[in-house]
DNA sequence: CTAAACTAGGACTGTTCCAGTCGTATTTAG
DNA sequence: CTAAATACGACTGGAACAGTCCTAGTTTAG
């Protein structure tokens, strides 16, 4: 049905937040209570993308993700290709993989030119334009004005 | 994988090839041999085109299916439709269905509006397209020039 | 130095969706 | 009447996906 993985849109919801965040390293535990996302899951997600160098991880006590390159040259084809794998609209993708019809199919060329266009389409947009875009709640921004930031980070806790 | 299905892959092939037989209706049995395409899943394609008035059927011995507008107003984006339903990136697609993260949801819009753009993408391309992209083997024009066409249509047949 | 809060990553399971099959009824030319 | 075609719904097997579990490694507060 043309459909994205329900794991792409963690990614991208968790880059948007992770963008809106600043320098401040966000954990995987705090996306996914905010997100209302399973946390083992997001994990995995948030892994993934470090490998693909989208976001880069800092372990430890106060560890967490923070984006390893800026927000304008994050696009979201990147990111749907770094979860899901290469774009491919039909199973004659890759050249190496061919279909029972591989040698009387008539719209293969078309075909890959329409996935090219889609990839243009998913090309053109990045993170930055995301994190511009969302209209939900301010967040609510638990970083102190002067010093002493944080350390109220589960200040919009006791949801439970 | 934002992949779309075999029943419309199998829908575009023989969209362009009914196309390309112009006036003389095509059978699904004549299709599905032609293409190698599972018979009866075939059938069930282009009941379901006939239904959604991109074809016309013609029962009875000497039936078929012809198109039932002309092969520059049927768009790719149509076919997609018909066959696997309404695009939707997301589960949040038709504001009906919602995910568990919809309230805490940051790019339902910015989603939204690249779902928009790939049926675009998918609305630029024709049917009639198609049929002149193909450079498969010329079909064997069977139709005769003068009168009496027809009558030769296995003429390519021996194949099994 | 130890415990807590993290990331890293593989193995496993349940479910859903999809491709393909079967069976049966209806239409129509000859 | 019969053969060849469309029409349509029910069924099945398999693959992909969403989610869970478990274990290991890393960093820092105390
Ligand atoms: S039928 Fe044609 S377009 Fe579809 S997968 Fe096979 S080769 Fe590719
Ligand atoms: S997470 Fe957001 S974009 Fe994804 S399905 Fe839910 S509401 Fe739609």
């Amino acid at each position: 049905m043309l459909r994205l993985s329900k794991k792409t849109d963690y990614a991208l919801i968790s880059l948007t937040y992770v963008a809106s965040q600043g320098d401040r390293p966000a954990s995987a535990r705090e996306i996914a209570e905010r997100h209302d996302i399973p946390l083992e899951l997001l994990a995995k997600v948030l892994q993934r993308l470090v490998q693909r160098g989208v976001l880069k991880s800092q372990q430890g006590i106060h560890g967490g993700y923070l984006l390893a390159r800026p927000a304008d040259t994050v696009t979201v084809a990147e990111v749907v290709e770094a979860i899901d794998g290469p774009l491919q609209l039909t199973v004659c993708g890759t050249s190496d993989e061919r279909c029972e019809q591989f040698s009387k199919c008539n719209i293969r060329d078309p075909l890959h030119r329409i996935r090219d266009r889609i990839i243009g389409a998913l090309a053109a947009c990045t993170v930055s334009e995301l994190v511009n875009d969302r209209h939900d709640e301010p967040v609510a921004m638990p970083i102190a004005i002067g010093g002493m930031a944080i350390a109220g980070r589960r200040s919009h806790g006791s949801d439970h």
